[in-house]
DNA sequence: ATAAATAATGTAAACGCTTACATTAATATA
DNA sequence: TATATTAATGTAAGCGTTTACATTATTTAT
């Protein structure tokens, strides 16, 4: 494999130059950039990427930390920062983990190795402090997708779950649903706080009094929503609605009035949240809000991006919190079509 | 960040035994350990990732490079090559492409960038030979992911298409069908092929005569088994069965013989291949294969560890080919449950 | 044509680690 | 106890870059 210094013997040039070619960093004559460029399309050379990183201090790789459980939504969100960040000659490297402990650790591991330029942390459910401090520490520029907006000169991008429950427990309301339930995804899990929250103040709003026999806790499986909404069925004056923190658990939940002997929507109607594929398929087919996570994975990539590069100028510490847009997507399961 | 000179200075040994204490390499007295690791924690020291990559030219990470298409498989199969080779503290490092062309372009990059230690390559349409020798010729280990059994010295996982697609076909017949549909993934994909050859030999074994009309090409999209069915649909003489070489083609199968005014399964059955999450939510269910990608992702971990292991050693090219058994999963689209 | 200013290139140190080889310490053997 | 053997540690070169600084070439001004 051809170095840089054989690429410079050949070109009869310093290794200097051909870095500066190569960089596009410095003045180099055209005359000089053309026979360095021959040898280096000759040799095929292209730079050794730890000496780049060890010399220049600078990481063109950006890790990727998030958890097991957020391993549905993931791909399409690393599509969409691949996608952007590519372009700009960036990698990305991943770091899954099973608990936060594990999170943690890795992003240690990735912060004290100097692999990585910039962070994507997924971090739904922390508890963890050191999940914050130690890349905000470390001096590494990170985003954080899906956390609560406590941390200061942290930047986040997360969606506007608060909003669309609001909007969706709306629209359930003016469907003519007093008897609406919710079904709520892990415990510590931000989104699903977050959407919780909107499906209360909705509530509020239109002076309907909660009745916590209708709040359910699962934890974001279809088989907890299942299992949880079958509960819900069973109740002596049971709800006409429910909607349930995410998509995996509203199927399970349209399975459970199913086998209940019920009927969606016509005796309990359901929506969802994410807008997975299988809610389009499923019969009746799910009303949930769509997350449109390629391009959250974008906007993620973006911001990295910026922040890493502001951050090698001067070191801001901004709080900056980034809110994607979603969309309501109407179908059957909550019975809009239906003539009551 | 505290550097392997800190700690030696610290603990008054050269950097050597630092070096040895932490990699576990050489003889090094318990108490000179004890106390080297004392510093270590510390100074919460862990070594520069890119100077240990510069100077001992082997890396810890692995390239996963893949095409966009395939991204509905990637998740699950990133998250098994993760599990298994985390153990050995081995990272993944991701490369996505648009194109055959980019994913040529990755692949060298990754190569002559020295980033990585292995490679998986998952290139199920691949028309391009670089894409083999050019790792090959390298001397990086490489792992294929359904690939024909035509590059010598190459070790590749594969799916048992061929013989669950023979099963398949086989189910449709003994059910009583003579006049099956298949419908093709996209043209030069490795799958796509395997599951058809599958499905003639089935014919064959069993006395039927293809007949081209009922031969379809999609594209393994939803749109295009929508589409493709559709005219099925519209024969004079239509199949009674048809077989879609993955499940998204059969859930827009099912949606088209629906469309058509037909019912599945009892006008025409449907049956996939993949075994997607909505396949059991789909009404009729669909009677698939199931690819146990996690698992798949387990051993392409593992195999790919043992070459870069025995590649430390000696450089003995055999050709090796792993093959992930499958196993159908009986649903309601096939009309197995129907008396007829 | 010469001096001054600027542009282009070269030199060499440094980044943080591993490891072959040299040296010293500890133990075994006679 | 002296010597041979083995174990533990140290020394320093080198991995392939980038870049501050030094040097040389080129252009501009006089």
């Amino acid at each position: 494999m051809a170095t840089i210094i054989d690429v410079a013997k050949l070109a009869g040039v310093s290794t200097a130059t051909v870095s500066r070619v190569i960089n596009d960093t410095g003045k180099v004559r055209p005359v000089t950039r053309k026979k360095v460029m021959k040898v280096v399309n000759e040799l095929n050379f292209s730079p050794n990427v730890s000496a780049q990183i060890l010399q220049s201090k600078q990481s063109k790789t950006i890790g990727m930390v998030f958890p097991d459980a957020s391993s549905l939504y993931f791909s399409e969100i690393i599509r969409g920062i691949c996608n952007y960040v590519n372009q700009f000659g960036f990698q990305i490297i991943i770091g899954s983990a099973h608990d936060e402990e594990e999170e943690v650790k890795t992003v240690s591991r990735f912060l004290n190795g100097h692999t990585v330029g910039g962070l994507v942390i997924m971090a739904p459910s922390s508890q963890n402090d050191d999940l914050f401090t130690l890349p905000i520490n470390h001096g590494t520029p990170v985003v954080f997708i899906s956390v609560p907006p406590v941390k200061a000169g942290t930047t986040s991008v997360v969606l506007d779950n608060f909003k669309m429950s609001v909007e969706m427990t709306n629209h359930l309301i003016k469907l003519g649903h007093r008897n609406i339930g919710f079904i709520n995804g892990s415990s510590h899990n931000y989104d699903s706080k977050r959407r919780y929250a909107g499906y209360l103040k909705a509530l509020q709003e239109n002076g309907i009094e909660v009745n916590s026999d209708f709040i359910a806790d699962g934890n974001f499986t279809e088989d907890s929503g299942y299992k949880t909404c079958l509960k819900l069925c069973e109740l002596t004056s049971r709800p006409t609605a429910i909607f349930a923190a995410n998509d995996a658990m509203a199927i399970g939940a349209i399975e459970a009035v199913k086998d209940s002997g019920l009927r969606v929507p016509e005796d309990i109607a359901i929506v969802g949240f994410d807008d997975i594929s299988t809610s389009q398929y499923i019969t009746p087919a799910l009303t949930t809000v769509r997350v449109p996570l390629f391009n959250l994975g974008q906007v993620v990539g973006k911001t990295l991006l910026q922040k890493i590069d502001t951050n090698y100028e001067n070191h801001i510490a901004v709080t900056e919190r980034i809110v994607i847009p979603l969309e309501i997507i109407i179908r059957e399961s909550c019975g809009s079509q239906l003539k009551r």
